[in-house]
DNA sequence: CGAAAAATTCTTGCATACAAGAATTCAGAG
DNA sequence: CTCTGAATTCTTGTATGCAAGAATTTTTCG
């Protein structure tokens, strides 16, 4: 059975099926799957309005229907895709009245984390958190826009985190799906670099005295200003859509 | 072709095939299974721990794995169940510390659609609330417990949906799963009612004044009293567990 | 009789086949 | 040449087949 040279021509078509890559285990395709096409949305690679055409995606991920539907159906639910019944799913628009919309839901949602957080800060906590401050001022200095990016928000994720509510986490992992689309569709970043950091810094300093009222409002007013920012921003692009 | 006496075996055999009920059309299987499923769940008709066997589902449902599948895919995002890898899904615990973690979050979304939802209270809006009220009131006096159920839960959606964010109405729906099993497992109900019904009473008040603030905290109240006196009827129920 | 191991059965994960509906193409009439 | 409509093709919705892994039973040895 294993002789390598089997003479059959049906036995030679077969050698060269599938092969399905030795590493790779049952029950990892769902996975991969979702995140590979939500990466493809939430970055824009996959623009908003853009029709998802099953076969296609199933070549382009080198998996077959069944995993592709079901990630479908996953990004769907998050609010990433909109299906059509009997038609191909479409990429959701980002309408910027949406995002005005999630303003007022992030920054609630974050306040409430800052709220929660800085009465759980322990020393160690801050520390932590602290530390991805300085990982973003450093890429701030270096110009380097997706470390950064990456940095702000496994700074917002660890106070999530640190206000040890795991439906609160579930929620605004939900929310930041839509954000950071947001974010990646208007490059503006640039400007609002230092004033976020500054913003961090007086979180971190709410924190750290443990202040929870003064940590959820300026979690709250960070989050408004950052989001209200990025509206302002789609709105300009909307109205002179050329200057990309 | 459309003879009615076709006289091969195999034709005889097919004829008493699925009949795949007249009226049903394409697309309606995915919905309606999660329904039928989400259902089960929250009700408690499937108790949390039970496993979930999908042969046995298709049997039940009267669909085939595909659809069951999809279904147990959409209910596991939702949290009501999880998936373990390679070994069937299991309901949801329903953990009371995670019905104390909905506590804050869902007070607080709560709070917020009140406060967006003052601001755009018109007359009409706020007479349509009172009417579910007064409706929730009927049902209390004639001792309907499903029905004041749903009033109680209209109630509550109009609220939300006054507040016009299409981003917290779709929070809140994926919070108020949670909220219902939680009810739907303790049936402390009537113990609450009155004392809802005042803070409801209260809540219309706020929103007809247009006092966002007043309505935010009251809601916030609200939901807090009702979820804590849950989460206080559950414990009682685990140091007690045969007095159901 | 008890325990470990081997074999069988069961269950899920993925792929594929088939059917209903939508989109597109092509033909023909005006 | 254009518009209409029928026929073809394409795409999704659902069912089913097959294989990898888990559970269970049976068997064998101490």
């Amino acid at each position: 059975m294993d002789s390598p040279a089997d003479t059959t021509p049906l036995a030679a078509l077969l050698a060269q099926v599938p092969q399905p890559e030795p590493g790779r285990r049952k029950g990892a395709l769902h996975g991969s799957t979702v995140a590979k096409l939500r990466n493809l949305i939430v970055t824009g690679a996959l623009a908003p309005g853009a029709k998802l055409n099953e076969r296609e995606l199933c070549l382009q991920l080198g998996v077959s229907r069944t995993p592709v539907r079901e990630a479908i159906k996953t990004l769907t639910q998050d609010g990433l895709l909109r299906a059509l019944p009997n038609k191909s799913s479409v990429v959701a628009e980002l309408d910027v009245g949406e995002i005005e919309a999630l303003i007022d839901v992030v920054s609630t949602i974050e306040g409430l984390a800052g709220e929660l957080a800085a009465a759980r800060a322990t020393e160690e906590a801050v520390a932590e958190i602290g530390m991805l401050h300085y990982r973003m001022m450093l890429h701030h200095t270096r110009d380097e826009l997706p470390g950064y990016f990456e940095a702000n928000k496994a700074f917002h994720r660890r106070i999530i985190e640190l206000a040890g509510n795991p439906v609160l986490l579930w929620i605004w992992e939900l929310l930041a799906l839509r954000v950071d689309r947001a974010r990646y569709s208007s490059n503006l970043w640039p400007k609002r670099w230092k004033m976020a950091i500054q913003e961090h810094e007086q979180i971190l300093a709410a924190l750290t005295a443990g202040d929870a009222a003064l940590a959820s409002q300026r979690l709250r007013e960070h989050v408004r200003n950052g989001l209200s920012g990025l509206v302002a921003a789609l709105k300009d692009k909307a109205a002179k859509p050329d200057s990309a």
